[in-house]
DNA sequence: TTACGGTTTAACCATATGGTTGACAAATGT
DNA sequence: ACATTTGTCAACCATATGGTTAAACCGTAA
């Protein structure tokens, strides 16, 4: 039941190197342990990708090509302060519950090594803020939602929906949940979030 | 100039292992580099410690034990909704300047090893919800704030205050500023994140 | 003074780990 | 059919790493 992409060689061991990078982090993972989820010898990992550094940098990159279109949702689409909120907690929500790892990996691992966002911002895809900083200034002046600061709306909106899913063993400590009522909890938020913010914002 | 507690050994091996550990996670860290930077000699750290997993255990408990007294300000405190989060965010954003690796450190490695929060829950000052919920439960039935679910609440209180600092390489990056101005926006957050809760809770 | 317990060190050990090599097979081109 | 490139593997290598050991050091109490 193969159904990932092709099953080549190299792509075998991009999917192996992903599963275990995205749950153990660089640090963490053994290039070993990879070669064995990709049912391939040792050898064949620097044979493609010359060694652990780049074949790790090759599942961030990954990793973060994934998130960063979920992000231009909110940031350069076209609809109303209101509309992008809604769209935006929803849609996120929805995509991180199919890739449960990709954000608390790509958070971490830019924590150890922040220098690694200049090698992303040479994407052309990297998410830019300016149009949605002109937007929320403009419905501010406009009168359509209540005096705030874009950059810390910004960064209201980005908390809200992607913590709970990177701290989610520290939250279902905290609150004393098991697993299926976190998901329950998670479920909710899909509306819950963009009801949160826009209370805060509308007039 | 040692202004840290004692200089017994055991403390300094603490102290080291404390940044170290903080800095790079259990499996980034090496028992080599903790001894260098206590001054010690290698064999020392097993002497006071056995082995890696216990000497990570006594900084983890120290890293946690230092974050519960802070979530019990919003949780057993006597005061109102409003109060609480306008402290907590207030507290808690300057306590967290003043150690900027505990949470990040605290969550990853609590993400890696999710069983470990029972080991926390042994502890008596472990943070209980239950005053919390029932208190806002109150306060919505008695108008004094919107209906809202008390745990998507604390959630969200808890998202805001502590995302900011462990995506701070990524928001640097989609945001586009350096540290200082990182630190006025952290800064202006002391207030902004409670006007932001209660604007969205207050009827 | 000496015996003793706790402390500290240098040297050592076993294993894990990232990476390499050389042989060999499977395609691919001519 | 033959040569050349590409892909694959088992065995190997150097080093890093967590952990151990035996001896020395040091204060102190008998």
């Amino acid at each position: 039941m193969k159904n990932k992409k092709n099953d080549t060689t190299e792509s075998l061991i991009l999917e192996a190197a992903k599963s275990i990078f995205q749950t153990k982090g660089m640090d963490g993972a053994r290039m070993q342990e990879i070669a064995d989820k990709a049912g391939i010898n040792k050898a064949m990992l620097h044979y493609y990708y010359r060694n652990k550094q780049l074949l790790f940098e090759a599942v961030f990159k990954n990793a973060f090509s994934l998130l960063a279109p979920q992000l231009n949702t909110i940031l350069n689409d076209d609809s109303s302060i209101e509309e992008k909120i809604r769209n935006f907690s929803s849609n996120y929500i929805t995509f991180i519950t199919e890739h449960p790892y990709l954000p608390n990996f790509v958070i971490q691992e830019l924590n150890k090594n922040p220098a690694f966002i200049l090698k992303m911002k040479e994407n052309k895809a990297f998410p830019n803020i300016e149009k949605f900083k002109k937007q929320v200034d403009f419905e501010v002046q406009n009168g359509s939602i209540k005096q705030i600061d874009a950059t810390q709306l910004f960064i209201n909106i980005l908390s809200l929906n992607v913590f709970p899913f990177i701290a989610k063993p520290l939250i279902m400590g905290l609150i004393e949940v098991d697993d299926v009522a976190f998901k329950a909890i998670i479920e909710e938020r899909k509306t819950a979030v963009a009801n949160f913010i826009i209370n805060s914002i509308k007039l």
